[in-house]
DNA sequence: GTCTATAATGTGATAGAC
DNA sequence: GTCTATCACATTATAGAC
């Protein structure tokens, strides 16, 4: 119910600036991007039009202009709040050396903000291609991106190639129940499936034909 | 190397009658299948203009429309390539009853065809919002969709929630290890793959944490 | 902070020659 | 079966009034 309708908080980049810190910013911005979220996530990124989002707040479409510089500058504000809610757990991931122990870890602390931000985080793996396009615009130097970084640990050669299938099938494990599901959990509370999902996880980990050391 | 490139073979609507019964058609035609495949599944089916198409074949947009009568009319050969891979498995499961085993069957039925077809199943799975669409307008009956078919399955109430979340975390245990991963796994053969991933498919079902019945 | 225009561009799709 | 030329339309984005 209180999902992540109206739970983005602050978190983005302004058109303009607004003089004080940048606080809790206009409630209109964050109107946008809770209906962004909805709208990117059913319909993606290129099938949502700027007149369709103004439309169902009731407004129009430079009005929109008016907090965002551009329809791109508005995707990135929801995956910079992704990247921060995984910023942790791909830190830790990244400080180890990779095993399929310490993938386990990270993936079991990702787990958590995965599972109470759910909406976010299946919008973004909805639009892949658009993020990845975002990317390659911004910084093409360092992009320390969520599933980027998990596809590199994933092709990580001094690993067996069975232990990287156990890690991608753990990580899809994730994503599957979470987002895969579509809405077949939607009224689950994110404590109580992140709690399912993490012995389903464990199982998969630790199961007889699994890895060794 | 020879993985799904130009394997697409005969599938599809033809914008044209052809006169004969329609066997293999020209070769221009699964050509601009192979490359929408490659285009739809890294850019997006919406950030996929025919004009690139066109231009990755040599030839400009309006020869594409003498093979296909429209831009959607090519995602649905696509889309109902995947429907006839994945036929069988899903009539499996929809003609017994809906268990932890029943699942398990049809999911592990359902893994080869995934396995030796990744692109064509990962393209469908980054242009899920595309897909929908084309159900919405083309047969607003019954639509046997595969996501669809899947999700129902995993929402069935009479099943405990334990259960459908390690249905859910075993379908996404097979897709994240196909796709998710990316091009992690792009030099594996698909039977290789497969068979590692039926393995953690089992530990997950058979897990100690897992069902009882 | 929101509006009414309107510019600038790219897209899907068609007509008709060859 | 492929081309050149073009239409009709939607989109992102901006200018400027209020």
């Amino acid at each position: 119910m209180r999902q992540a309708g109206a739970g983005l908080a602050a978190a983005s980049t302004p058109a303009r600036g607004r003089g004080d810190g940048g606080q809790a910013s206009g409630s209109t911005r964050e109107k946008i991007l809770d209906v962004a979220l909805d709208l990117f996530t059913d319909q993606g990124f290129d099938g949502t039009s700027m007149r369709e989002i103004a439309g169902r707040l009731g407004i129009t479409k430079p009005s929109i202009y008016y907090h965002f510089a551009s329809k791109e500058d508005i995707l990135l504000a929801l995956h910079t709040r992704t990247h921060e809610l995984s910023k942790a757990a791909l830190s830790r991931l990244a400080s180890q050396p990779l095993t399929l122990h310490t993938w386990g870890s990270a993936l079991d602390e990702l787990l958590d903000p995965m599972a109470a931000h759910r909406k976010l985080f299946l919008m973004h793996d909805r639009n892949q291609a658009a993020v990845e396009k975002l990317h390659r615009k911004d910084h093409e130097d360092e992009h320390d991106d969520f599933q980027q970084r998990l596809q590199q640990a994933l092709a990580d050669p001094s690993l067996s190639l069975r232990d990287r299938v156990r890690m991608a099938c753990s990580l899809g494990a994730v994503f599957g129940c979470l987002f895969t599901a579509g809405d077949a959990f939607g009224d689950v509370p994110g404590a109580e499936l992140g709690s399912l999902v993490r012995d389903a996880v464990r199982d998969l980990m630790t199961g007889r034909s699994a890895a060794q050391a």
